[in-house]
DNA sequence: GATGAATGAGGTTTCATTCAT
DNA sequence: GATGAATGAAACCTCATTCAT
């Protein structure tokens, strides 16, 4: 579909220069077509950007909130939480990483939509740990910079992590699921329980 | 001095819409200047954002050199570089954070500078895990993962600090130093080390 | 076409402005468009004066091979090669002149292809009085010296000839013919060669 | 003295790439001022090359005025004025060029008093030529062209000529005065008269 | 579905010039 | 005499967007 391979063109471009540095022409180039016929698929410019974001973040959404209704355990929620976390940003890097990098750049109503989308996300880490600090099972200092903290070093993977690179994406997800809950004062991260989200956030984002 | 003035006004700016989506004429019009003025006092936008940039990783980096040198015990080195990259990023923040988000925005010769700027910056954190791993001290899956994952956690308190906020910055930096040691497998830091780390990065980066 | 009336209403300026002293918002007003249109037909104002440069010259050396293979005698291709340059000047001076006038405003590979084209027409006036020279049938003092002095006074031509002028093309093109010859110190050209001359350069260069 | 410091530096970047193109701060960059004190000397740039094209057509006027007064041979008048046109453009060819290449540059006054000095440089040359007609020394098919020839060919010698080049400066008079002569179809000059004017011009335009 | 052509708005930068010091 | 600082005016060029075909 071509409104699908123009957000990808699209999406590639924002991630590597910028949406505002990122002509529609450029986009148009990458897919041999002119910049006119953008505009028979898209209203505008930052429509693409929108709808890269708001995809990504519905899919990051489902996924965890799955991932999570999945888990009984608290502290077995966030290790869940953070593998689709690392996973979405490793496998869709592009799309993933603008939510956080280009948000700036949506204005008005679109924005408005994004920033709940985010609010909600970051409700759903929130509500994780508050449950697992009432059941005692992790001790962060405080809560809201734990999740801030969580976020953005999960976040951080779509930047670095190359599919090709030293680490499997079984070893980062696992790396960062001690990490995180060490980081919260939790106990380390059953491997299996790992492998059990790993499993159902890589078949979530993949296709 | 005016290009004092002028890279604040451009820095708020940058910091809170982006290199990109700022005008000259926004930044003039601040300093109730004329847009040609800004050129009288630097030879093109780059330029200040590059100074900005430029300056400020030398702030840190050079802030950090010391902390780190002053703390014989490699796992308090961990803790003084997380003090003042927090600090850092707390009581400059809209300098601080350009580093990370607008760095793209670089070209050429300022590219290559503010890269290898970062680079010697990973450099230390990378060697002060080392350090703390061959001692013992951390047990971290993987440095490099965790010197990101350091890095990132840290940065973020750029973008929501506020002086006025509901934490102060004491807590703020001591928060941090306690999930950057949980992180990597350290033991909890002392609050003296805590302590002497903040009164030394605040030393540094007021003024 | 657009691109060709673009050429045309900046060539007008450019000859009796200067390049530098045009405007591209002159061109584009002149033609009832706005100055953004140029660039959708141009990559920039420097292309307008190359092509014009560029296709001018073209005719021109084109025109003027012709006309001297055709003339067996070395004397009368020189007279060949003044009656096409003066005609050309004279019917399309704006174009021609620029040749002379504003090649010092091109830069880089546009400036070396029109200087290698110039210098191309030089060579072959010289390859000319060189061939002249050695039939016995000039006798300048220096052929290098005489090909300036030719090349200047035709050229000058464009800037004072109207076509309801004093002098008919045919009255001018003699005259030059006849000073050239004169000049190098050959003997005055036969009135049918410069009939023939002429009508050439006229089917050549109209239209 | 500054103003003519000013001047010298003007004329070198005015001859190279043309008035438009040069700018005030490049001509005192050149004097190691800066652009300001330029307007202490000069109330504005046009004024700069005014002065230059000015002086420098008083000089040759001048010149050339005394130079034909001293020759009472017409035909002699006509070559001892292309020695001094061809010795001041190959000695002062910055200054000597700009009043032909750089006259629309002129504008209001300036431009009608440059204007007017130009045509009646034309009319001592038209003059000449006239008076060597009326003697039946020469026979031009046309006098007009034959002076606009004679003007381009010597100014030309300004864009070329150069101190150590392959002709020295009395080998070049030498060749033009008889390429002149031959021109209007006058008999070649006596040597004796060539080095008594050239002897003159270099005297007048020397210091 | 696509696009050639055009353009309003505006962006960065340049430059001649001014003026208080 | 000189200049640091500033600026009005404008230049070139870019870009998202429109629209008739």
């Amino acid at each position: 579909m071509t409104r699908g391979a123009i957000r990808q063109a699209a999406a590639e471009r924002f991630f590597h220069q910028g949406y505002e540095a990122t002509t529609v022409r450029e986009i148009a180039d990458a897919l041999d077509i002119r910049a006119a016929s953008i505009y028979y698929h898209y209203p505008d410019k930052q429509q693409i950007l929108f709808e890269l974001i708001d995809s990504t973040m519905t899919l990051l959404t489902d996924g965890v909130r799955v991932a999570v209704a999945a888990e009984p355990v608290p502290a077995d929620q966030l290790v869940a939480l953070v593998v689709h976390h690392v996973v979405l940003h490793a496998l869709r890097p592009l799309e993933a990483t603008l939510g956080e990098t280009e948000l700036r750049s949506l204005t008005g109503e679109r924005l408005e939509l994004a920033v709940a989308h985010r609010d909600a996300y970051e409700a759903i880490l929130l509500g994780v740990l508050d449950r697992a600090a009432a059941a005692g099972q992790v001790t962060a200092p405080d809560a809201k910079l734990a999740a801030y903290a969580v976020i953005s070093m999960c976040t951080n993977v779509g930047i670095w992590y190359r599919p090709d690179g030293r680490l499997a994406l079984s070893e980062v997800a696992a790396a960062y699921a001690t990490m995180a809950a060490r980081l919260v004062g939790a106990a380390p991260p059953d491997p299996a329980l790992v492998d059990r989200a790993l499993a159902r956030a890589v078949a979530a984002y993949t296709t």
